[in-house]
DNA sequence: GCATCTCTCGTCCAGTTGGTCGAAAATAAT
DNA sequence: ATTATTTTCGACCAACTGGACGAGAGATGC
């Protein structure tokens, strides 16, 4: 049989790396010949794996989702401290992450968005991560500033971020 | 000589109708046929007003980017009264506007977006607006915080927005 | 009337798109 | 060696892309 052994764990390595190239150029942005390339891999091959282009965009979309589901935080040192160090990560990749969350959010309604299974989960995840840090008081809170304060960074090109 | 007397006014509506358009199917999304037919007028005349797609798109964004910038803030009322007032107008299309940005700012890199000259109007416009609120310390935190509960209640879908 | 200007339009182009398909290569089981 | 199965590939398709272009429509100045 075939080189694969796991073929949905080779899927998912596949949809993490064209996360990144979705994330760069956009949904419309890129084609499947594109993505291939960037693959190392022929366009047929990727038609393999992912019927259509969106089943691609979308396995993509959730891997980057739940990617910071799995993220270890510190529980050591002051809740600044775990803050921060959290923020650091999340910093890194805030503007395309959050790049591809639009992409994935555009034109749907906020119904649509509230009930979409993807973002229930990763916002249910920030929050819990928050919680740890910071208490169920007050993670709902800190998650909004922690939000504002990374987006006033992307939107300044890092400029603000004092 | 031609109907339209005013050429830059009516270049200008031309981009702030399609700026609803771009941010509802992103920049790759839409062609410039599309654009032109929910224009209702002819792809030529479109392109005779806009040399590529990239002019309309830029005109677009800086029209949207700057539209804030005249939203009139009532300055009676307490900081609270005023704030709610003010997220209330920026919340009913910051999903679409955002989107737009983020697509504008797509595949920038920090040094470029800091020295955009769109994104340097825009977030200085407002700042400006939190100055006029809660003063010159408090405008950058302020604005961060409404960043932040804005963008929470986007990704919930408003369901969060208690 | 006529020339002149802006504006609009349909048509054309080469290049790209998502997706299909049949064949070839690669692997494994027998 | 001969199957059977999976993976890869290049070629192909209709549909669409941004943009170019010349012709005509509408309005104004003379």
């Amino acid at each position: 049989m075939p080189k694969i052994i796991d073929r949905d764990k080779y899927r998912c390595e596949l949809a993490e790396r064209a996360a990144g190239f979705f994330s760069k150029h956009g949904y419309a942005g890129v084609g499947m010949r594109g993505i291939a390339d960037h693959l190392g891999m022929s366009k047929s091959a990727l038609y393999h794996y992912f019927p259509t282009k969106e089943a691609l965009f979308l396995a993509s979309t959730k891997v980057v989702m739940s990617r910071t589901a799995g993220a270890p935080i510190d529980t050591m040192g002051s809740q600044e401290a775990q803050l921060a160090a959290l923020m650091d990560v999340l910093r890194a990749n805030f503007g395309s992450e959050l790049t591809l969350v639009f992409d994935y959010l555009r034109g749907k309604t906020p119904e649509e968005i509230a009930s979409d299974e993807a973002m229930q989960i990763s916002l249910s995840t920030y929050l819990n991560i928050m919680e740890r840090i910071v208490g169920p008081e007050r993670a709902s809170q800190t998650l909004s500033a922690v939000m504002g304060e990374l987006m006033l960074d992307y939107l300044s090109g890092g400029v603000l971020s004092d």
